[in-house]
DNA sequence: GTAGAAGGCGAG
DNA sequence: TCGCCTTCTACA
């Protein structure tokens, strides 16, 4: 009796979402287990693919023709139950594919890539094919495609003298280090030396240096940098059997050339310890409790949540801790490397997918106790966790706009169920959302209310821009601004400059006739890129040369408008023309390290000002800081979100912090055209409660979130009628099954209806108990694979964080 | 996603 | 009717 595996396949479609029978062949019997990575043959051409095992069991219902497991690709699982149940709440919850949800919980080394090859298998073709064969008899599909020999070669494959082979090829690699281990005794060695005689300076070079190891053994590499000796020598040295060469497994540490000065535990102000308190006994009680901390910039969170997992490892658990992506500064990580030393894991953007992986595997033999990154760091395997924390919660790079559309908020309360641990959830400015559950005593609120330096909130002034064009001022930097500058660079203070770059770029537009330079692929104008002096498209990623001529009148009034931070700087320095300026953009920090490297010559003082969007606002803690401008406060409250008042008031909330950290105290100008809108004073005051309160009244009165839930349908074709039209059935399908009260807002276009050619239509669900709406959802997608199979696309958003 | 079968269509 | 191209369908 075969024993049988089910396995969810690698092949990304609704139909196809679902396990596999597979038998197990004899060989893998013993070493199968559910969470491995499997090669399975699927489809008619015995194609391979990659596959996860859900499931081992002694029987099938299924019918047809058995196929069996061709390989296991790992050792030990890689998802442990845990991850394995996640993942079927994940692919529930959020409308995507099973396959989906598995592969993003592991690092990205872990999804196979596939190679497809044509083998000989007869010598008697005709010589004329038979010639592009290498040695091995195999080329690539590839290779076949372009001297376009595929015709000919399937010809050949129906009389099988040929046949398609498939390799699915495992991206981990572990990284190996060579290493030396000295085989000899002193006496030995003596006798070594005799025997060479005069002859071979080089092997009595080893020797000596054989002399000096001692019972140690070493890397190759450290031995050619350290010596005069080369592998050569060595290898020499180890067919003689003085040495052994073997190799060893090692981590790529991104730190390792980073001292960490270690730090202790800070004792803390009486707000800090009211808070902390109650943390703490959820942790000790194993409880999952979830709670708000909000606390005001500067308020000293993170030493509440460094406590917290002092406490957490000391009872031998571990503790997980998320930060939005740009946060996770230098400063960040070494708060929690000072702390916590070894036992901590760092992942972020900026590792390559070797060290992320090594990363992963450290966590997963359970040698780091505690892991920090960003939105995926969710899913990292750590057993036994006794705490999870999501610091800045409110940040909507939290949720994956992507599929799977997790939020990493839903499945750390997932995960602090599984655990049994309590969920922190700290925020300057909360999201409405868990504002509102606190209030509900759904989360538990904690709130530390002044800076832990007992110093004052910064004063913050708004600036109204509609004044400054009357006084004649056309340049983007209010005159009180351009003083304020001026006087602290005299003071040799710095200065932080925020530009609200969301909905706002720079484009080309011709004086005479208007024209300005579209996507020939999107309904979008291109944006002026003074780096690599080139206009491009921001949603498909078309490049084409800057016009020096408009297209349209043929006419040289063609001129660049709009607020990019290059433009914005080059204008500072011809109002200031003293001031050192450094800009942080995505321009400037895409390579790896750049942003790191920004931040500590700006710390260092290199330069009076630091100007940047919104990667700025998060984090930076610099003592020297005294004044905070925002050049252009409201560019986000024209989009037609919901949420933008939400974000332009946390944003503010943020930067603000930025300013006054330490003895000197800060200052804040924010420039807008909307001096008097409730999001802009609010902040101004630092007033978060009534800001909440304010803004729960608006969203009452709209009906949306977080007294409606939401959810986002889109549908895509190349033609714009079929998109409009599946987005109608989608509608009378949906019309039936929901509450009067249940609100559709739709059919519209998107608000960039074409993008890379295709055109894009949308329904907002806004309901609030619906409980076949899911159901019905994903009815809706497996009633739809036909159209899928032939260019559409439908994609569900639930709770989505943009909505345009 | 994609191989192989089925269906469609023009050339002979 | 053959051969080529497109569309369909099922994958264990």
């Amino acid at each position: 009796m075969v024993s049988i595996a089910k396995v969810i396949v690698d092949v990304p479609t609704m139909q196809t979402n679902r396990p596999y029978d597979y038998g197990i062949p004899e060989a893998f019997e013993s070493q199968l287990k559910r969470g491995m990575r499997v090669e399975v043959p699927f489809g008619k051409g015995g194609r391979k693919v990659q596959g996860f095992v859900v499931e081992i069991q002694h029987s099938t219902d299924y019918e047809g023709i058995l196929k069996f497991i061709d390989n296991v690709m790992d050792l030990t699982p890689v998802l442990n139950e845990e991850m394995l149940s996640l993942g079927t709440y994940m692919a529930a919850t959020t409308f995507a594919f099973q396959i989906t949800c598995l592969q993003t919980m592991l690092p990205s080394v872990m999804k196979a890539k596939y190679e497809k090859k044509i083998r000989l298998v007869s010598e008697s073709i005709d010589p004329d094919i038979q010639k592009f064969f290498k040695d091995n008899l195999e080329i690539s599909w590839e290779e076949a495609e372009e001297k376009e020999l595929l015709v000919p070669l399937m010809k050949l494959k129906q009389q099988q003298l040929v046949e398609v082979i498939y390799v699915v090829k495992n991206q981990a690699r572990t990284k190996k280090k060579r290493m030396v281990k000295n085989l000899l005794t002193f006496t030995e060695i003596k006798e070594a030396h005799d025997s060479l005689g005069k002859r071979g300076p080089k092997q009595h070079q080893l020797l000596d240096f054989l002399e000096t190891l001692g019972e140690e053994t070493t890397s190759v590499e450290e031995i050619t940098q350290l010596t005069e000796l080369t592998s050569a020598v060595l290898r020499e040295g180890a067919n003689k059997k003085w040495i052994e060469i073997f190799e060893t497994e090692v981590y790529r540490d991104p730190f390792k050339d980073k001292e960490f000065a270690q730090t202790e535990a800070f004792t803390l102000t009486s707000s800090q310890a009211v808070a902390l308190a109650p943390i703490l006994k959820a942790v000790t009680e194993d409880r999952n409790e979830t709670f708000l901390l909000k606390g005001v910039t500067g308020s000293g969170k993170t030493e509440v949540y460094l406590q917290t997992i002092a406490e957490t490892l000391k009872r031998g658990k571990s503790a997980l801790m998320l930060v939005p992506e740009i946060a996770l500064t230098p400063q960040m990580v070494n708060h929690f490397k000072g702390r916590f030393g070894e036992a901590v894991a760092v992942l972020h953007s900026g590792l390559s997918v070797g060290e992320k992986y090594d990363e992963w595997r450290k966590i997963e033999r359970g040698e780091a106790k505690v892991v920090v990154g960003a939105r995926s760091s969710i899913f990292a395997p750590v057993e036994n966790i006794g705490v999870i924390i999501i610091d800045e919660e409110h940040e909507a790079t939290y949720k994956q706009d992507e599929s799977p559309r997790y939020h990493a908020r839903d499945i750390a309360l997932w995960r602090s169920e599984y655990h049994h641990c309590p969920v922190i959830l700290g925020s300057a400015t909360p999201s409405l959302e868990s504002r509102a559950r606190a209030q509900k005593k759904v989360y538990t609120l904690l709130e530390l209310t002044e800076r832990a330096n007992k110093k004052a909130l910064p004063e913050v002034e708004v600036v109204d821009m509609r004044e400054e064009v009357k006084k004649q001022n056309r340049s983007s930097f209010s005159l009180v601004l351009q003083e304020k500058i001026r006087e602290r660079i005299a003071k040799k203070e710095q200065i932080v400059l925020l530009l609200n770059r969301r909905g706002y770029s720079s484009f080309v537009m011709c004086r005479d006739c208007g024209f300005v330079l579209p996507c020939p692929n999107c309904d979008i104008s291109l944006t002026l890129h003074m780096d690599t002096k080139t206009m491009k498209c921001h949603y498909c990623g078309h490049e084409e040369g800057i016009p020096h001529t408009c297209p349209s009148c043929k006419g040289h009034k063609i001129r660049y408008y709009g607020t990019g931070t290059q433009k914005i700087e080059e204008e500072l320095l011809t109002l200031i023309p003293e001031a050192s300026v450094i800009r942080m953009d995505v321009d400037t920090t895409r390579k790896k390290g750049a942003h790191e490297k920004l931040l500590t010559a700006f710390g260092n003082g290199e330069a009076d000002i630091l100007l940047g969007t919104q990667m700025i606002a998060k984090g930076l803690d610099f003592p020297n800081i005294t004044l905070v401008g925002v050049i252009n406060a409201d560019t986000a409250l024209g989009l037609p979100d919901f949420r933008a008042s939400e974000r332009t008031f946390q944003l503010l909330t943020q930067v603000s912090g930025r300013a006054g950290r330490a003895e000197l105290t800060g200052e804040v100008i924010v420039q807008t055209y909307n001096p008097e809108h409730y999001a802009i004073q609010l902040a101004k005051e630092h007033d978060y409660d009534h800001f909440y309160q304010h803004e729960m009244l608006l969203r009452h009165r709209g009906g949306y979130p977080p007294y409606y839930f939401t959810i986002l349908i889109t549908t895509s074709h190349e033609e714009e009628l079929k998109a409009a039209k599946k987005m109608q059935d989608i509608i009378q399908v949906i019309k039936p099954v929901i509450k009067p009260e249940t609100i559709l807002l739709g059919p519209t276009p998107k608000a960039v209806a074409r993008v890379n050619n295709r055109y894009y239509y949308q329904t907002i669900i806004k309901y609030k108990n619906e409980p076949q709406l899911f159901t019905t959802l994903h009815e809706i997608l497996n009633q739809s694979q036909r159209e899928m199979a032939k260019g559409l696309q439908v994609s569900i958003d639930s709770e989505p964080m943009h909505f345009i």
